[in-house]
DNA sequence: CCAAAAGTGTTTCACGTACACCCATGC
DNA sequence: GCATGGGTGTACGTGAAACACTTTTGG
């Protein structure tokens, strides 16, 4: 079942960088290929978009049959497609980048760690392709979007304290925050509903538990508003 | 010479959104479709990707053929993939926009109105495809940026006035700025050049020209300035 | 009682904003 | 001399940044 056409096509994929908490610092996920190019080597998630789906579906797709993930924070990065960045021939792809959070997802990749593993986002093995270019594009798309979007609760359960927020801040953003000055901004958003619950698994003051106000936030956006940090 | 693939592929195409100065107003160059679908229609100019050129090269191409521009400033916009969006079947098209300075190139479009127009963004025909979504998010992004980068220039000559200027930042804002200070904050950059020249052919005070310094600009952007407006 | 992180206010300084008049030129 | 835009400075208020101690809990 071929399929032929009167001009030569570019095959068409996408990429995802999957980013999440580690215990210090920000982890990326890699796939380990089990095909050439690039053989036994590490890769973003990645695959060719079918003729069905859009391109955020594909991301989406890829995204769960990687890693069985479901509930995820998914945008598109920048497509990527210079002449040579495929040895089999022209492939551009779609790069998205995910937010996701690991206490939820209990991550396929867990199960085998020679098929899929976290990465420090500071200490990267020799990628395939473009694909070390592709996630430095996103480690700086992402630490300038969470200067205006509060899209560091995604690393988060649903349920956080400040001081987990603020190490996501400070992880992204590679330098240490001022917690006091800090607290006065994310506060004065009003994005963030106390509750009347603390952690209290932690061997000090228990702190308290905060949730993301996402129906505050869509009707704010909507009035176009601003929320630089 | 018919091409055939084991797996049915998407065809490719860039759609460039080409924002200029007009008297008034910003204005988007639109080509007048003359083949189906949408005969007739005011689409955005753009075409297939050629296997042998990158994404950024199909663009400058697409852009030079349709109106004979060479120095532009162009950048990649988002990559529009939804499956309905041409009804002859899968097309991904990657969108560019572009900020052209009208009287340095004498455009092709100006030679046959029938052909390509310039239209104000805030008058824009029916469009062609999903084209006036794709506009609309040109428009969002170049408000969003000009805030951070100095491309204002890039819809003016090289050697410009500091009304001249203002007038592009108050067009694409959509709001008036206060010109004292604006003038201070555009000043204080440090990147605009004053020069020993002056406008002559106006009635009124001659305005002194400046000029962009782009080393500078290099220089600054290298050790991650910030250059907010 | 000690360790470890939570939580909380005030002062200072820089920057954004509001605002009005004189200047130079062409007609 | 009049119309048209060019060009300039100050006062005020808001918001960013610097900074240290007390509280709570578990071990």
């Amino acid at each position: 079942m071929p399929f032929t056409y009167e001009y030569e096509r570019p095959a068409v994929t996408v990429d995802c960088v999957v980013f999440a908490l580690g215990q210090d610092d920000l982890k990326v996920l890699l796939i380990r290929r089990k095909i050439p190019p690039y053989e036994g080597k590490w890769a973003l998630p990645g695959g060719f978009v079918q003729m069905e789906e859009s391109l955020q579906e594909a991301a989406l797709r890829e995204l769960g049959e990687e890693t069985g993930m479901a509930r995820i924070y998914l945008e598109q990065l920048y497509t990527f497609g210079d002449v040579g960045r495929d040895p089999r021939g022209r492939v551009i792809t779609v790069a998205y980048y995910a937010l996701v959070n690991l206490s939820a997802h209990r991550v396929k990749a867990a199960t085998d760690a020679r098929v899929a593993a976290w990465f420090p986002v500071d200490d990267i093995p020799s990628l395939a392709f473009d694909h070390r270019k592709i996630l430095k594009t996103a480690l700086n798309r992402l630490k300038g979007k969470i200067g205006y979007e509060p899209i560091g609760i995604e690393l988060l359960p649903v349920k956080f304290t400040l001081s987990q927020l603020q190490r996501v801040y400070e992880l992204i953003l590679g330098q240490k925050l001022d917690k006091r000055n800090w607290r006065k901004k994310i506060l004065s958003t009003g994005l963030l509903l106390p509750l009347d619950e603390f952690r209290q698994d932690v061997s000090h003051r228990a702190p308290r538990l905060y949730q993301f106000d996402k129906k505050k936030y869509l009707l704010m956006k909507k009035q176009g508003f601003n929320f630089e940090i």
